[in-house]
Order: C-alpha cells, then sequence, then structure tokens
RNA sequence: GCUCCCGUAGUGUAGUCCGGCCAAUCAUGAAGCCCUCUCGAGGCUUCGACUCGGGUUCAAAUCCCGACGGGAGCACCA
C-alpha cells in the first residue's frame, strides 16, 4: 500500500471537487435590498477567486422574488460594488425575468405529482408538517392540482390562501425538510420591475434550486444557514433528474463593531441618521471604499480566511494589517496636527525644513519649509504637554528644543539627541491648511495639515503618527477619511 | 422539543480524509530591542492553541465513543 506523501502547505483556497478548468460555472446571489457590505464580500469573491483560477463562469443572480424587500437602486449598485471589488462578472441574471420558467417547472411537477396546491390556513398546514402528517390537499389528484394552480397563476386567489407545495418526505426525521412551499401568492406589495404583471412569486428554495440547474452551476458556494436548504432543493434535482452541483458550505462571520443590516441601514438613511450608503461608520463595499480600504485587500482577507465551515469572527486588524501592506509603498506622508496649539521657537531667526514625501522612496522628493523669525509652529497639545514635562523634543525633520521656564529654545538639528532619549514629535508650520478628518466612528478631529498637492485627492496618504487615511479635498480646507 | 453542522493561541489559518517527519505552520495582535529621525515600513526576540473524558494503538490534533461548548434550520424571507 502506498502513502500518500504530505502535502506542501498549501496556498490560496483549496481546491473544490472536480474542479475542470474551462467548465466551471459559479454564482454570486444578492437579494437587491440595498449595495453590498462585508458580509457579501467574503463570497463574492470567493466564487471570484475560483471563477478565475479555472477559467470559470461567474453569474451574478438578483434574487428579486420578495418585493417587500427590494431597493430599486440595488439593481444598480450591487453591479458597480462588484466592479469596484475586482469581482468579473459574465452574465447577470434577474429572476423576476424568469417567472415563466418557475411556472414551468411547477406544472410538470404536479404532473408527476410532486407537488400540491394546499388552502389550509397557514397554521394548520405547519402544525400538520410537524406532526408528519399530510394535509388534505397533498393527494389530491393531479387535474384537481393543476386546476387550482391555473386559479393561483390567475389571480383567483387572494394572499395566504393559496401555496403550491414541493413534495419531499413528511417522515422525513429533520422537520426542516418535510414539504416546503415553492411559490405563494403576492398581490399587496408590487414588484419595482414587473409591476402586478405576476401575483405567483417563487420562494427561494423553488427559484435557487431551479435556476442553479438551468444556468449550469457546477459548484455553489453558500452560508452553512442553507445547509437545510440544500437537502430541500435536493429534492427537485432528484425529481427531474438532473446533475446536482457541489455544493460548498461555509461558517457564518460575524463582524464585530460594524453595522450591516441592510434594512437598519436604510432607515438609518431616511431619518438622516447616516449621510448615505457611504456614510464610514457602516460597513458597506461603498463606506469601505470611502475610507480608504483597497479591494485586494478585502480579497487577500478572504482568501486567506479560507471556506470552512466553522464560524469565524471577522478581525477588523487582520484585515487593516492586508491593507497596510498595500498601502503603506503609496502613501506620501504629511504632518497632520490635531488638538493644536502654537508654539514659538527661540534663539534662531531663520529654519529650513526637508522631509521626504515616502521615506522608503527617495526619488519621490522633499516637502520642504522655509520658517523665518519669528517662528511659529502647531503641534498637537498632548505632545506638548509631554515635551514639556520632559524638557526637550525632537521636532521630526526640523530640530532640537530644550523648554526652559517655558520657552522652546533652538539646539541645533543633530540627530544625535535620539541616544540621549528625545522623543520625536510632528509639527506644522503656522500658516498651513485648516483640516478635518472624518473617523470611522464619526467623530471629527480637527486641525492644521501642511499644503498638500491637489493630486492626493482621492488617494490614500498617511499622517505621520496619525494614521493613513484618504483624501477627499486639500483646498481651502483639507478633508479626509481615516482608513486605519 | 426535533434535525443537522462545527470545535487548533486574543483573532484568522495550516495540519485532520490516508495516525509517526506536529514538544503543532503562517499571518495578525501584544510586549521588547535594532534602525540618523513616524505610534509607518523593515530586521530581531518573546508571549500564546490541539474543548474535556474515556477507548484503540508501540504511537492520537489526526481513528472510535461519550460529554461539554458554539452555530444553523424546523417561514406563504433570502
Amino acid at each position: 500500500m502506498l502513502k500518500r506523501e504530505k502535502t506542501e502547505r498549501r496556498v490560496g483556497l483549496p481546491e473544490l471537487p472536480n474542479m475542470e478548468r474551462g467548465k466551471v460555472v459559479m454564482r454570486f446571489a444578492p437579494g437587491p435590498s440595498g449595495p453590498l457590505h462585508l458580509g457579501h464580500t467574503r463570497v463574492a469573491i470567493l466564487n471570484d477567486d475560483y471563477c478565475r483560477n479555472y477559467d470559470g463562469k461567474f453569474i451574478n443572480r438578483m434574487e428579486d422574488t420578495n418585493p417587500d424587500k427590494i431597493d430599486p437602486n440595488a439593481y444598480d449598485m450591487i453591479p458597480e460594488d462588484l466592479e469596484w471589488l475586482g469581482v468579473k462578472v459574465h452574465e447577470t441574471v434577474v429572476q423576476s425575468d424568469r417567472f415563466d420558467i418557475y411556472y414551468d417547472v411547477a406544472r410538470q411537477l404536479i404532473n408527476m405529482g410532486k407537488a400540491y396546491v394546499c388552502t389550509c390556513p397557514a397554521e394548520d398546514w405547519r402544525a400538520l408538517k410537524e406532526k408528519g402528517q399530510p394535509c388534505p390537499h397533498h393527494y389530491e389528484d393531479v387535474a384537481t392540482t393543476m386546476d387550482k394552480f391555473e386559479k393561483m397563476l390567475a389571480g383567483d386567489y387572494e394572499e395566504e390562501k393559496a401555496i403550491f407545495v414541493v413534495k419531499t418526505d413528511l417522515k422525513h426525521p429533520n422537520p426542516a425538510i418535510r414539504d416546503f412551499v415553492g411559490l405563494r401568492i403576492v398581490k399587496s406589495t408590487p414588484h419595482p420591475l414587473k409591476g402586478d404583471r405576476y401575483c405567483v412569486y417563487p420562494m427561494m428554495n423553488f427559484s435557487v434550486a431551479i435556476d442553479d440547474h438551468f444556468l449550469g452551476l457546477t459548484h455553489v458556494l453558500r452560508g452553512k444557514d442553507h445547509l437545510n436548504n440544500t437537502q430541500r432543493q435536493a429534492y427537485l434535482f432528484d425529481y427531474f433528474g438532473w446533475k446536482v452541483p457541489h455544493y460548498t458550505h461555509y461558517g457564518l462571520v460575524s463582524v464585530p463593531d460594524a453595522i450591516l443590516k441592510t434594512s437598519t441601514v436604510g432607515k438609518g438613511i431616511k431619518t438622516g441618521e447616516y449621510s448615505g450608503w457611504d456614510d464610514v461608520r457602516l460597513g458597506t463595499v461603498r463606506a469601505l471604499a470611502k475610507r480608504g480600504f483597497r479591494p485586494e485587500a478585502i480579497r487577500n482577507y478572504w482568501v486567506d480566511c479560507g471556506i470552512k465551515e466553522t464560524d469565524v469572527e471577522f478581525s477588523w486588524d487582520n484585515i487593516y494589517a492586508y491593507n497596510k501592506a498595500i498601502v503603506d509603498k503609496t502613501a506620501n506622508r504629511y504632518f497632520f496636527v490635531w488638538d493644536p496649539v502654537p508654539l514659538q521657537i527661540c534663539g534662531v531667526n531663520e529654519l529650513h525644513s526637508r522631509a521626504p514625501r515616502h521615506p522608503d522612496h527617495p526619488e519621490l522628493g522633499n516637502r520642504e519649509f522655509q520658517l523665518n523669525s519669528p517662528i511659529v509652529i502647531h503641534v498637537v497639545e498632548k505632545d506638548l504637554n509631554t515635551a514639556m514635562e520632559a524638557g526637550k523634543v525632537r521636532l521630526k525633520d526640523l530640530g532640537n528644543v530644550e523648554f526652559r521656564s517655558g520657552k522652546a529654545l533652538y539646539q541645533g538639528n543633530d540627530l544625535a539627541v535620539l541616544k540621549e532619549g528625545y522623543r520625536i514629535i510632528h509639527w506644522v508650520p503656522d500658516n498651513c491648511t485648516p483640516a478635518t478628518v472624518i473617523m470611522p466612528t464619526g467623530e471629527r478631529k480637527d486641525g492644521f495639515v501642511e499644503t498638500m498637492p491637489k493630486e492626493e485627492e482621492g488617494k490614500v496618504v498617511q499622517f505621520e503618527r496619525f494614521g493613513f487615511v484618504k483624501v477627499e479635498k486639500v483646498a481651502p480646507k483639507m478633508l479626509a477619511y481615516f482608513t486605519h
């Protein structure tokens, strides 16, 4: 017997079974209730990653079969978010375009004796199912059932008065698997795209199974909250003899300190609590973009996270690290002084400062300042207090000062003082740009920033000793969003 | 209540299928040090985990049983 060699440490995602190059078809299936948030990005990126690695086809399927939970803008926002994430969509499918397919499959099921139309009160039907017993309509003949189904389609039943049920196995030990609703009646809410053209809507389990088959899905990634749904849908595949795609269920993600719930956010936007879907306090893709996250960082995070069935807790620290690795290379450095207090430097008539735009890339040039008497700069209040206690401080790229009876005396520009335990702080010249940084909490940090070139707008820069920020506007007042 | 899934450091992850090379990988984090200049980057050091209990075996993170813990579903939502 041969033993398999121990495998090398895996890089990237694990192989999925039967991954055939060029033949893989996968899908991302969001409900168009709003733009994408952090939670969506995992499965979108994982699907995309597999599709890219195997020359597969990525289908974006809008699951808009519950008119109560549709935001019409989401039909545009979701593709925008996917594009920003770097997800390559090969085909877009909208479920509300496919009602005829669902109805057709429903009729076939009726003819096969695998479905019935139930007109019991909802509670009765549910209670019988709980006990593993059929409702009176379960065994109605094909003609009767078909007749009732056509009446449903014709609008003869009111909402909740009839449902189309797929038979599974009423004796199934798991109550969650027994007969499930395939189609229901919706009349009270018009469909944002289709108006009142349809009154019979498929349930997720019904439309998903049908679409997964007819769209030729080979591999499906879904949250493990769908574990039972996969079993229910298996009955449909079995009845029609369809080839079952390979399912991978991944664990639930909890995102600490994030506002994700689409309905909550939607409400908050209406009341003015949030400025919009891109309010930086939110966990939406557009908020992350606004804050200065690179899509590659989000991708690297999820690929590294893998696709196990274990529940995971999202780690901001980890994703910050991925993003930092990307933006640090290109982020120019600037001094931003929050809680500013003025400081006059005595004992010198003029000073010249030269600081590199990027410490690792001297070729990018320097920021230069000429300071003339009286020399007044601004520093962070807390830094000044600490410095005065210490009695001395190094002003980065400018010079050393000592404090004597409350005055800051210039002590030259020798870096050797660092050996003597001088702390380094940053500063800005007296006449520079007022600045505001918006934190992810919504809090504002006001102060001054050295004057920045217009090209920095839209880019991530580093405010030294503060953090990375994405610059929105450089003048007349600088505005930026804190990244991390 | 019924059914199903999952348990490796603070967090994520590799290893689990096919027991030994695992006194357990990598990343992140924290602490500290180095660096002529950041609370950044880089370099170095340290901290920290196989949920528990039995069993099988020369050998168990890995196989078996049980317990415990966590999660999901049992919708005319997705």
